[in-house]
DNA sequence: CAGGCTTCTCAGCCGCCTCTCAGGCCGGGT
DNA sequence: ACCCGGCCTGAGAGGCGGCTGAGAAGCCTG
């Protein structure tokens, strides 16, 4: 289970690094709230918890921005008392648990097994993969944050290769799991994704869908 | 009559279960927001007191969490002044009155008899998407300023849809809920779909009904 | 019973999507 | 350098999903 520390005063972000450790945890820190969403973006944490006086960005507007990214990983808020900041506020603006500083360290842990509970039941589930988002529910796709059309093969290739994102996937996999075939000319995959280079790979960064010679594909998945 | 006061401050929540005791209601007291949900849920109340700032869930989502869940017990909510939310923001999710802190007892007391006397006729707070309002008690419609007419069918239909807004249904999942079938020919649901276009769809914006070939049909909800 | 409204079926049309095919490109092996 | 096999891609045919007008059947109201 990876946490992420964003708390800036150094002895409580060691003292929480080591107890959660002890705990199980994997624990990396940041110190200031750039650094902390900077992280949460790209570090696929299972929770975050997250002081709200910080340097730089606050807590409050870290937490602001990710869930408007669609970032749904679960944040644990952490306030000092009579803070300017009150919990509602928090827990309005996406949190999912509050603590008020000074806390037990026993009841952060609990919560922190809570909030990792509930955790598979999450909020609508995104799929990502580097700037790709697809929303299965929505049936809707982004890349960054422009909108990209695509037809429902398409986005049944894509869905399955962003559920697969860094793995190579043959493209008789790809048949048998998009296409529900296995003895079609692989010629088709070859063709569909030829489509989606064209609609994801257009403003040619690194082409994020790369031909694995021999072997199949790969949607490459950090955002890097 | 049957009284739940949701207010985390003390001395205002004594002083309120007192006054209002005097004036013949029966009084429970919750101090956070989630107490207060999960009384408001289980208690048959005649009316809820509802206020904004609370601790754990907002008396904001408390609110709109029951709306959801189809509870229309009448809810007079209370904020500090200057609050960030304001009154429209609580009437549009469902609450029924509206109160600034300070505000004058004697007010309270007037409004608290004015909703329980409109109690009775409840109405269901209006579900929205984009410029379109549907009223599922006043079987009503509005998309911005004007009324649209609908027959019985049709409005199921948009019901349906709004309630799903920005996810796309198929047209199976419509039959299932709106023709309570699932082996009808889908056929219909393309015809009424039309039906509903030609009149919810006509200031041709963007259209608010959205065919997703091979998947269904999704009502664009604007915000998301 | 007539008239109007609503619901639903049907068939034709349109256009997008899907898939095939063939030719070209590229990388790797001999 | 040459060839071969894997991959890419433009073109295009065909199919299928979805839209719509017409009209039949059902239902309520007067």
């Amino acid at each position: 289970m990876r946490v992420l520390v964003v708390e800036d005063e150094r002895r409580m972000a060691a003292a929480l690094q080591r107890g959660l450790q002890a705990e199980g945890f994997a624990v990396d820190l940041a110190h200031d709230g750039e650094d902390g969403l900077h992280q949460a973006r790209h570090g696929e944490y299972d929770v975050v918890v997250l002081d709200i006086m910080l340097p730089r960005i606050s807590g409050y507007n870290v937490c602001k921005q990710l869930r408007a990214e669609e970032n749904w990983v679960p944040i644990l808020m952490l306030s000092a008392k009579d803070g300017e900041y009150d919990m509602a506020d928090g827990l309005d603006l996406g949190a999912d648990d509050y603590l008020t500083k000074p806390f037990s360290y026993v009841v952060l842990v609990a919560r922190l097994r809570a909030l990792l509970r509930r955790g598979a039941n999450r909020r609508p589930s995104v799929l990502r993969a580097g700037d790709l988002a697809l929303d299965p529910a929505r049936r809707r796709v982004t890349r960054g944050e422009t909108p990209v059309e695509l037809t429902p093969r398409e986005f049944a290739l894509l869905e399955f290769l962003i559920r697969h994102h860094d793995e190579v996937v043959s493209k008789t996999e790809i048949l048998e799991h998009v296409w529900d075939t296995f003895d079609t000319d692989p010629n088709v995959v070859e063709v569909y994704v030829g489509y989606l280079r064209r609609k994801i790979d257009v403003p040619f960064s690194r082409n994020a869908l790369q031909t694995v010679r021999g072997a199949g594909y790969r949607l490459a998945g950090d955002g890097g």
